[in-house]
DNA sequence: AATTCGGGGTA
DNA sequence: TACCCAGAATT
């Protein structure tokens, strides 16, 4: 399949057809042979892994960086290597061992994910990008990177790294969109090589360079294998013009802090704890209830089936 | 398209 | 402090 540029897609240093082919091939090609030398020994990239290790991986990794993912990455696939194995597990054994990874519903999918692949497809991760998609926890991102890195097979692989790589090399600012627009993921697409194998690396590549040089806070532009065709540096290093427009996320005195203590005394619990108790993580009555609820609602959090004012994680 | 959802390391 | 991190699901 031919990828072409839309016409609707501005790309700045791409004027020329011909020039944009080369450039975006040269481009490429130095990045890859960067990440020959630079790529991370991670153990989800291991010759020994597995493509559920993969999956298992992604899903940690949204949101949440890689150093943190690793050690409970590898407890992890000791305890329950395959799908079946987490399929089998205690949930609440499993919000145990997700630790404080964060956002506490992707373990809950992740094992919803290990149950759909032994339903549906024996206790083999599919290779296919609509079977994929169709797993619980698993989107766009997450399909793609899946079939790139456990499979080897074409995919465009589109990240908080790539989408800054591609912002600053191609479109020349410092920071991609705050939404992930239509233009961007068609420039993706015309940037993905067509080859299975070249893809794949090209993947891995590209979000290695976005994580380890072409970081959002201090670039390592003076090491980047790009530097000499970069947009952004060419440009002059133009700051983000809508820096006064991103919003940080609060947290202090948020619902998701609140959630995280109760889910922290769950964990730390060998016995169902009572509503009083729980509810002191906050001066907050009102919210302290609401989190609490919300929990429960999210099958985050079960009420004991004897005593109504007694909660644990889910069995 | 906008919101919600953890948690911790770093400048 | 504020910002950022291999996003997904829901509204």
């Amino acid at each position: 399949m031919r990828c072409v540029v839309p016409h609707n897609v501005r790309v700045p240093i791409l004027t020329d057809p011909l020039a944009a082919a080369h450039d975006v091939a040269t481009l490429r090609d130095a990045v890859v042979a960067w990440f020959e030398d630079a790529a991370r020994d991670l153990p989800w990239r291991r010759p020994d892994r597995t493509a559920w290790g993969v999956l298992v991986s992604e899903v940690m990794l949204q949101q949440t960086p890689v150093v943190r993912v690793e050690p409970v990455w590898r407890a992890w696939m000791l305890r329950w290597p395959t799908p079946a194995d987490l399929a089998a597990a205690s949930t609440a054994d499993v919000l145990r061992a997700w630790d404080r990874l964060g956002y506490p519903r992707r373990a809950l999918r992740l094992q919803e994910c290990a149950r759909a692949v032994v339903a549906r497809h024996g206790g083999a991760v599919p290779d296919d990008e609509d079977a994929l998609l169709a797993l619980p926890g698993v989107g766009e991102y997450t399909a793609a990177a899946v079939r790139a890195f456990a499979f080897g097979r074409r995919s465009v692989v589109v990240d908080t790294n790539v989408r800054r790589v591609l912002a600053r090399t191609l479109t020349g600012t410092a920071l991609p969109e705050p939404s992930y627009t239509a233009a961007e993921r068609a420039l993706a697409q015309a940037v993905a090589p067509a080859d299975d194998d070249a893809s794949a690396r090209w993947a891995a590549a590209s979000m290695e360079l976005g994580a380890l040089v072409c970081t959002a806070r201090a670039p390592r532009c003076a090491s980047c294998p790009v530097r000499s065709s970069c947009a952004w540096r060419a440009a002059g290093h133009p700051p983000d013009e809508l820096a006064h427009r991103r919003r940080g996320q609060a947290w202090h005195g948020t619902d998701r802090q609140v959630r995280g203590r109760v889910m922290a005394l769950l964990r730390e619990a060998s016995d169902p704890v009572d509503r009083e108790r729980l509810l002191l993580v906050t001066d907050d009555r009102a919210q302290a209830d609401r989190c609490l609820a919300g929990l429960v609602e999210d099958g985050l959090v079960e009420p004991s089936e004897t005593d109504p004012d007694l909660f644990a994680l889910p069995a």
